[in-house]
RNA sequence: GCGGGGGUUGCCGAGCCAGGUCAAAGGCGACAGACUCAAGAUCUGUUCCCGUAGGGGUUCGCCGGUUCGAAUCCGGCCCUCCGCACCA
């Protein structure tokens, strides 16, 4: 069979007929969503995997009799696209490369290949070009999406359409403004992401907030910056580093002397800041300061260990609490030189003292403690650092402040840290000083600071309102996996403010401020309604300028009225109505099916937008997500250069057997791993159905049936009607296992004991049955042969039959159990006892025992013995004894079985399989097993 | 750090939520046999250990607990994967 000519018949097909285009009103509907993808390249196998679980769900619901909607776009907002674009133009020739191959994938000629590179500096092309192919790879994979309604989200159209969600918002109240702290390369003039940061994959760089203290000094603030604020109360002496360059900054109209470092960084954290002028940090150094809360006077000293690039460079010293403030101030009090050197004299050095502000059990002196503990014995030893996150951790759980601090003492470290920076700050001593968890460098090793955007958009998630409203929300939606729903909760209360707009990037302009871009996450929250009126918008040739707030007010919340509507924006009354009608039809998404990464952002937003837009009514239905694809082991990526486009599926493996690795291969919630070595032999498996389901389209069915005959329906309906379960609680994996795995292995069961003939005929009695159930996931196969049946519709809209419950024979089916087990039975005593056989004997159970076995059938293992007594057999008591408690230890399931009659049935299978001649409850017993006989368990000699 | 998963017999991977019928599905691999000139495909059987009669023994990350009984429930420990805000 060509399975590529089946595949490319039937899409064109499809498509001819708009089989997948449903209109309004047609039954119960199913609104199902995938989110559209980031077109910055071709899509590959692992996008695939999702999609095509997707597209199985679609047609799986439409098998159930509902009216599918299962619609698709295209994402180009925001700043990738113009990178590439940009990249492009510089001649960069990674990018270049890379792109090159992208072409070639869907481009055989090199000079149009060439051509479109070059066309590539403008990034809506970028973007255009990968859409169309989109569409392309997603035809060619069969998925059962409603084209007419595609849109990207760079159109005019749906710009409007975002810009009437912001409105919404705004309304609520969760748009605002503010100030934001964020990585940034002053060299760049832009904000870095992890992706723009050097290995901020591997190790990630956060923003901390130092918190600030002003120290006075001569006509300003010596400002020190700690993680440790409540510490203030232990100062008592400041640190500078002599090798660094400390300059005199005008902060609006305070001065703050900090490092040049900390100086050019303020610049982007504060407004109203410049450096008046700089001298090197010996010149501090034996000065003093005024402490905050007490104004006692402090002494500035020399440490190396202080870091002119961490913070503001200068460090206050707490030599109670801090192991590196308390080792410096050692390691200065031993050397004299070096108090020479900087003029301080030895005398008040000596008498500087660690005020211990801290009490905490297991410590006396927590820094001195611990240095002492390590053997740390210089302020260079970087075990100083551990000894740190030691103490640290210790005081912030379990210490409390003493009675050196004030209003704080006698409360816990965890409870009262934020208060003493809200205290100081009140106090117009404290301030903020971010910094990055680490130093960090872009990939073109540009330095990375955290500079602080004025003027940032945000929307904001914080308020108790809206998470309600989320947590409302999640608590009645679908989830499967199911454990996604507590996270879910979780994630909504994690929730913030975020920022909503940028500077750069393809977008919607942010409405109140038009410099701004919505950010492409904010801008795709509740797409899932533009698709209810995409395709009206465009076919009544509706123009952006007439999609006005009212419109979609009306359209999408029912508000206003339609002359009203019609009359501000031109648009004819029926197709207002229309839209209207569709949006009411479809909505409420009912699935939206994606994977895990999406949780903490994308779903988020989309379960809150609604929340926050629609009514209840039209909340989200469910989400569903199914893991990623690895391949052989290994994640794919384009570095590795193990990608294959969704583009080569066809030609290299098949479609349907690509989209039966995805149900298959692994459940929805696992990693799944593309292996060809399991690619190879599930396409066996496939060719196996292929040939079986070929054999039978000429054959008859079944004139009678016979024993086997009814064994295999049993089977198969019994199998089908687990499978239509299975795939309505989403266990896709299960239910095509069940109806092509197992079901196969009963057919060669089967054919074992019935023959070909047999087989081709029965196969052909279920084969419509089969075929539907099997078409979500191999749609092409399975829509030829119900062609080749015959029959003129197309299987992709058919509805499922009810399970012919009439088949379901459970009884055969343990006859046959029953007829396995005594095989293998017999099997095992031949190998045990490795016997040549002649001939074997079967003794069944004495009617007596079937009689007690029945009594018994229900009772617990403590009624058993008195129920067996009470049964009324004429068996000496002991013998019925010995026979319950035979029962119990081989926990035979009870069935009503004339063991003889089945066993003289299937005689000849059980001599086929043993290759010996067996006689059954004959008169010869030399070994006397016939007395081992259990019901179900027949005793066996072999001669 | 915060949050969420997972550790099962050679490998992959079910089962565990609703404890017993679990030596534990299915696939892959391996072995033996049938078919074939041969290979491949297909089919049959075997694949934790012991066993000359259908039996017994030891397993489901580690330690302990609950229970008549635990891969399955509870507690602790070790290891591992994933997500975490301006990034689509």
């Amino acid at each position: 069979m060509d399975f590529k000519e089946i595949e490319k018949k039937w899409q064109k097909r499809w498509q001819e007929a708009h089989a997948f285009e449903p209109d309004v009103g047609r039954g119960k509907k199913f609104f199902l969503t995938v989110p559209y993808p980031y077109m910055s390249g071709s899509l590959h196998i692992g996008h695939g995997r999702t999609f095509t679980i997707g597209d199985i769900i679609a047609r799986f619901k439409r098998l159930e009799g509902y009216n599918v909607l299962f619609p698709m776009a295209f994402h180009v907002t925001g700043t990738p696209v113009l990178a590439i674009a940009d990249a492009i133009r510089n001649g960069d020739e990674k990018v270049l490369t890379l792109y090159r191959d992208y072409l070639r994938i869907y481009e055989s000629d090199e000079k149009r290949v060439e051509e479109l590179l070059r066309s590539f500096v403008e990034p809506e092309n970028i973007a255009n070009y990968f859409a169309e192919k989109a569409i392309e790879d997603f035809l060619s994979m069969g998925y059962s999406i409603d084209w007419r309604r595609k849109f990207n989200t760079a159109e005019p159209i749906y710009n409007r359409f975002v810009e009437w969600q912001f409105k919404k918002l705004y309304e609520k109240g969760v748009i605002k403004k503010g100030k934001y702290p964020i990585t940034f390369s002053p060299v760049d003039g832009n904000p870095v992401g992890e992706d723009d940061i050097a290995d901020g994959d591997t190790d990630k760089v956060s923003i901390m907030e130092f918190t600030a203290i002003k120290f006075g000094y001569e006509d300003g603030y010596l400002v020190a910056a700690t993680l440790r604020p409540e510490t203030i109360f232990g100062v008592t002496n400041l640190w500078i580093n002599p090798e660094g360059e400390y300059c005199k900054v005008h902060v609006n109209d305070e001065i703050w002397y900090i490092s040049r470092e900390a100086a050019e960084k303020l610049k982007y954290q504060k407004e109203g800041v410049s450096v008046e002028k700089c001298v090197p940090g010996t010149y501090f150094i034996g000065k003093f300061a005024k402490e905050p809360v007490h104004g006692r006077e402090v002494p500035i000293l020399p440490a190396e260990f202080v870091d002119v690039d961490n913070a503001t460079g200068v460090v206050y010293s707490v030599p109670a609490h801090a192991p590196y403030d308390y080792q410096a101030l050692e390691d200065l009090k031993k050397d004299a030189a070096y108090m020479k050197k900087f003029n301080l004299s030895e005398e008040m050095v000596k008498k500087i003292e660690p005020i211990k502000i801290i009490d905490i059990k297991g410590y006396d002196m927590p820094a001195r403690d611990i240095c002492k503990k390590m053997g740390i014995t210089n302020q260079n030893d970087p075990r100083l650092e551990e000894a740190t996150q030691v103490i640290y951790k210790d005081e912030f759980y379990s210490g409390v402040l003493n009675e050196k601090c004030g209003e704080f003492a006698g409360i816990k470290i965890k409870e009262i840290k934020d208060e003493v920076k809200t205290w100081l700050k009140n106090m117009g001593r404290g301030d903020v000083f971010y910094e990055t968890s680490r130093k960090a460098v872009t990939r073109n090793g540009h330095k990375v600071i955290v500079a602080v955007l004025q003027e940032q958009w945000f929307i904001d998630y914080s308020q108790k309102w809206w998470k309600e409203l989320g947590h409302k929300a999640v608590e009645r939606m679908l989830f499967y996996p199911e454990k996604y729903r507590e996270m879910m909760h979780g994630i909504i209360d994690w929730l913030n403010r975020r920022p909503c707009a940028r500077k750069r990037g393809l977008g919607t302009r942010f409405p109140w401020n038009k410099e701004w871009i919505i950010e492409s996450l904010s801008d795709s929250t509740i797409y899932m309604a533009f698709y209810t009126v995409a395709h009206i918008i465009r076919g009544s040739n509706i123009k952006p300028e007439q999609l006005t707030e009212a419109l979609f007010d009306y359209v999408f919340l029912g508000i206003g009225t339609l002359e009203e509507v019609s009359e501000e924006t031109g648009i004819p009354i029926d197709v207002i109505e229309k839209m209207r009608s569709e949006f009411t039809y479809w909505y409420p998404n009912d699935q939206r099916h994606t994977a895990p990464a999406h949780m903490s952002n994308h779903l988020a937003f989309f379960i809150m937008h609604h929340t926050a837009i629609f009514p209840e009514e039209h909340w989200p239905g469910g989400i569903t997500l199914n893991g990623l694809m690895i391949r052989e082991g290994a994640k794919i990526s384009k570095s590795k250069g193990n990608v294959i486009p969704l583009a080569h599926i066809s030609s290299r493996y098949g479609v349907d057997l690509f989209r039966l690795y995805c149900a298959v291969a692994s459940d929805l919630d696992t990693v799944m791993d593309w292996k060809e070595s399991e690619v190879a032999s599930l396409r066996r498996r496939f060719e196996r159905l292929a040939t079986i389901l070929e054999e039978s389209l000429n054959s008859e069915t079944l004139a009678e049936k016979n024993h086997y005959d009814r064994w295999l329906l049993s089977r198969f309906y019994r199998r089908y009607s687990e499978s239509i379960e299975m795939f309505r609680g989403m266990r896709i994996r299960d239910a095509m296992l069940n109806m092509l795995f197992h079901f196969m292995n009963d057919l060669r069961y089967y054919e074992k004991h019935a023959g070909e003939e047999r087989r081709k005929k029965i196969v052909r009695e279920i084969m419509e049955d089969w075929l539907k159930i099997l078409t979500p996931v191999i749609p092409h196969l399975t829509e030829e042969f119900w062609h080749r049946l015959g029959h003129e519709s197309f299987i992709s809209l058919e509805t499922l039959s009810p399970p012919r419950e009439e088949y379901i024979d459970l009884q055969i089916e343990r006859e046959m159990e029953y007829v396995d087990n005594v095989i293998e039975d017999i099997r095992e005593i031949l190998e045990v006892a490795r016997l040549q056989p002649t001939k074997i004997y079967i003794y069944t159970a004495p009617d007596w025992m079937w009689k007690v076995f029945d009594a018994i059938k229900n009772a617990t293992p403590k009624d058993a013995m008195r129920l067996a007594m009470q049964s009324g057999v004429d068996v000496n008591k002991g013998e019925i004894a010995k026979f319950v408690k035979r029962m119990l230890k081989e926990k035979i399931q009870y069935i009503t079985l004339n063991e003889q009659k089945v066993l003289e049935r299937e005689k000849d299978v059980i001599e086929r399989e043993i290759g010996a001649k067996i006689e059954i409850n004959a008169e010869y017993d030399p070994k006397h097993k016939r007395s081992l006989a259990l019901p179900l368990k027949p005793a066996i000699y072999v001669e």
